[in-house]
DNA sequence: CATGAATGAGAATTCATTCAT
DNA sequence: AATGAATGAATTCTCATTCAT
C-alpha cells in the first residue's frame, strides 16, 4: 500500500545519500506523494528511518532463515545461510547500505536496531559452530570467549565480502559464499595443503 | 603546524558527530582558530573531510607497515601486521571512525579515498598469502581470484573485529589478533581437530 | 444543534490556546465531528472565529441585560449590571478570553466585532450616568465628551477587575462589583454635585 | 546599534500582527537585515519577543517614573504619572500593544514579564492611595484588600482609557488623564472621608 | 449529510561560506 | 596572516483547506 511506496523510496534515498543528507522532500518526490503525507504515515524523519531499518532487517533475517534447512549438517547450513545472505544483499544494495552503513553511523537509537538484528545472526552462527564442534567430537571444548570472537569474525568477514561482491562485477553470491566457506571452514593453513572445502552439488 | 591542529580537531568532530552533523563552527572552535582561517587552509568542508581521510589513512597504513618486518615468515608478518592494525585503531578511535564509518557513508568521492587505502592493505595481504602458498609448495597454485577473495575476507574480518574489540572492554589488540589468526590461519575445520595456531613468543 | 457543539469546542480551544495556536484539527476533534463538516457549517477559520466572537458577545450582553431591571434607580441598575457581568465572565472564562484577549489581538476584522459589543455596553452605561445626573438635578450638565470618557473608564475598570477577580481565588462576583461600585459611584456622586478635580495649570 | 533596529522592527510587527502571526522573515526584512542575523543577536522567536517585552516595559515604567516628582502631594503625583502614561502609550502604540495585548495572550513566560511590570505600577499607585489616606487623616484605615482592588481598578481603567484615547482621534493625553482623575480622585476622596456606597441586601 | 485521504504554502531554524577590514 | 560580521540556501515540520466517495 501507500506506506510501502514511501518506505521503498526512503530506503533508496537513505541508502544512497545517507541519513543526514537525505531530504524529506526528495523522499516524498521519489515516492510520488506529497511531503505532508509522509509525515502523516511516518511521524518524523527519525521514525521514518527507524521504520526503514526495521523493515530491511526483518527482510534480511527472513531471507537467511528461509535459505537454511535446520535438519542438515552444520557446514551445509552455514553454506546455505551465506548464499542467502549474499544473494539478498546483492539484490537489495540500498537496504544493505541502510543496515550496514547508515544505521550504525547515526546514534544509538538507530544502531541499537541493527545491533539487535546482528545479535540474532551472530547467535545463529554461534550455534552452528557449537554444533560443528560436537559433530567433530572436539575435546576439550572451544572456550566460549573464543567462539564469540570466531562468530564475530565470520559475520564481519561476510559483511565485508558483501560490499566487495557488490562492488566487483561478475561476482555471484555463490562465489562469495564459496570463498568465505573456504576461508572459514578449511582455514588458510589447510588451503595451503590443498585441503579445500567443497560445496555440495547444486540441484538446479 | 596550524594545519595539523585543524585536522586534529576535524578528525575528532567528524569521528564523533559524523560528517554531516559536524559543523565548521565547532571544528574551528575546537581547533582554537577562526572559521575563515579554516577555509583559508582547507577550502571547503568536503576538502577538509578529504584531508582528514587521507591523513588518517596514511597514518594507519604507515602504522601497519612499521609493525611488519619484511624478511620474516608469512604468518609472522601477518601476525605483526594485525597487532599493529588493532593497536592503531584502538589508539585512534576517531580516526578509525572517520575511515571505517564516516567516509564510506557519504558518497563516492570520500568512499573512493578509503577504497584506495583498503586496496593497498588488501594487496599487502594478498602478497602474504601468495608467499605462504609458495612457502608451503602448494600445487597447484590457488587461482588469483580466489586469493583476492581470501584477502578481502581476512581484511573484512579484521575491520569487523576492530570495532568489536573497541566496543568490548578488556579486549586487547593482542587478543583480537590472536582470535583472527586462529580463525584465518588454522581454519575452523582445523580448530575442530584441536590444531591451533600458536602466536610466537613475545620478546618484550 | 450540530453548529452549537462546534462553536462550544471552538470557544474552548480559541480561549485556551489563542487564535493562531488553535488548530482546526483540535477543534473538530473536541467537537466530535470531522474537519470537513466544520468547513461546511463555518466556512473558514476566520469565519469560525468571528462566529465565536459574535456568540459570546451576544451571550455577555444578554446576561447583563437580563440582570438589570429598567425601572430601578441608576445606582441599582449599575450594581445589578456589574454583578451580572462579573458573574458571567467568571462562569465563561474561555468566552471572556476570546472576547477580551483573543479577538483584540488579531487584527481589525475581529477587533471590530468586540468594539461593537463594547460600544453597546458603553452606551448603556452612558445612559445610566445621564439618568443619574438628571436624578441628582446636576446643573450645568456634564459635557457629553466627559460622560463618554467616564463610561469608558468605568467599563475598562470592570474589564480589568474581571481578569483580576478570575485570577484571584476567593474573589466573588459580588465582591468585585462592590469594589468597583465603591470606586465608581462615590466618584461619580461627587461629580454629580459639581465637585470636580481641577488639573493644575500648565506652564508651557 | 544593530540590535536596536531589530527590536524596533520586531515591536512594530509583533504589535501589529500579533506574536504568532508575525514571521521572522517579515521582521528581518523590516529591520533591513538578513534572518540569520536576527538569530545571531536574539536566539529565537521567543527570546526576541521577550526582549521586546522587556524593552517596552522598561521604557514605559521609565517614562512614568520620569514624569512624577516624589515630593509633591499624592494627587499631583497621580496626575503627573497618568499624563506620562497616556503620553507614552500614545507615542508608542505598537509597544503598548505588545505589552497590553500580545504579551498577555501567549503563555506564562511572556505574561509573567508584563505581570512584573504591572505589579510595579500597581504598587506605586497603592503607595499613593495610602499616602492620600494619611493626608486625609482617614480613620479607620481602608482595609488592605480594598486598597488592592481599588488600585487594580484604577490601573485597569487607565489601561482601558489608553486604548480608547488612541482610538479616538483628538483625545490628548491631558484629556484622558483629566477624565480619569475626575473619576478616580473624586471617588477616592469620598472613600477617604468614609463615605462608602452600600450594596443593597440580597434576598437569597 | 459526512468523511478519509491528500496537499500547497509557509513557519522557525541552521549552516557552509564569504566580505571588509 | 587573521577575523568579526553577515547571508543565501536548505531543512524539518505544520496547518488551513479541499476532493472523491
Amino acid at each position: 500500500m501507500r506506506e510501502q511506496q514511501m518506505l521503498d523510496a526512503a530506503v533508496r534515498i537513505f541508502g544512497q545519500r545517507g541519513y543526514m543528507a537525505a531530504s524529506m522532500d526528495e523522499i516524498a518526490e521519489l515516492a510520488g506523494v506529497s511531503k505532508p503525507l509522509v509525515y502523516l504515515y511516518l511521524n518524523s524523519k527519525e521514525d521514518l528511518f527507524t521504520a526503514c531499518i526495521r523493515r530491511e532487517a526483518a527482510a534480511l533475517t527472513e531471507a537467511v532463515r528461509a535459505g537454511v534447512r535446520p535438519g542438515l549438517p552444520a557446514d551445509r547450513q552455514l553454506w546455505d545461510g551465506l548464499r542467502a545472505f549474499f544473494a539478498h544483499t546483492a539484490e537489495h544494495p540500498d537496504g544493505w547500505s541502510v543496515l550496514h552503513l547508515q544505521a550504525r553511523t547515526h546514534g544509538e537509537p538507530f544502531a541499537a536496531e541493527v545491533t539487535a538484528m546482528r545479535a540474532e545472526i551472530v547467535a545463529f552462527v554461534t550455534r552452528l559452530v557449537a554444533v560443528a564442534a560436537r559433530e567433530a567430537h572436539r575435546d576439550p571444548d572451544l572456550p566460549e570467549h573464543e567462539v564469540a570472537g570466531l562468530a564475530e569474525a565470520l559475520v564481519g568477514a561476510a559483511e565485508s565480502l558483501a560490499a566487495w561482491a557488490n562492488a566487483t562485477p561478475g561476482t555471484t553470491a555463490r562465489q562469495a559464499a564459496a570463498t568465505l566457506m573456504n576461508f572459514a571452514w578449511a582455514g588458510l593453513g589447510n588451503l595451503m595443503r590443498g585441503q579445500v572445502w567443497t560445496p555440495p552439488a547444486e540441484p538446479a
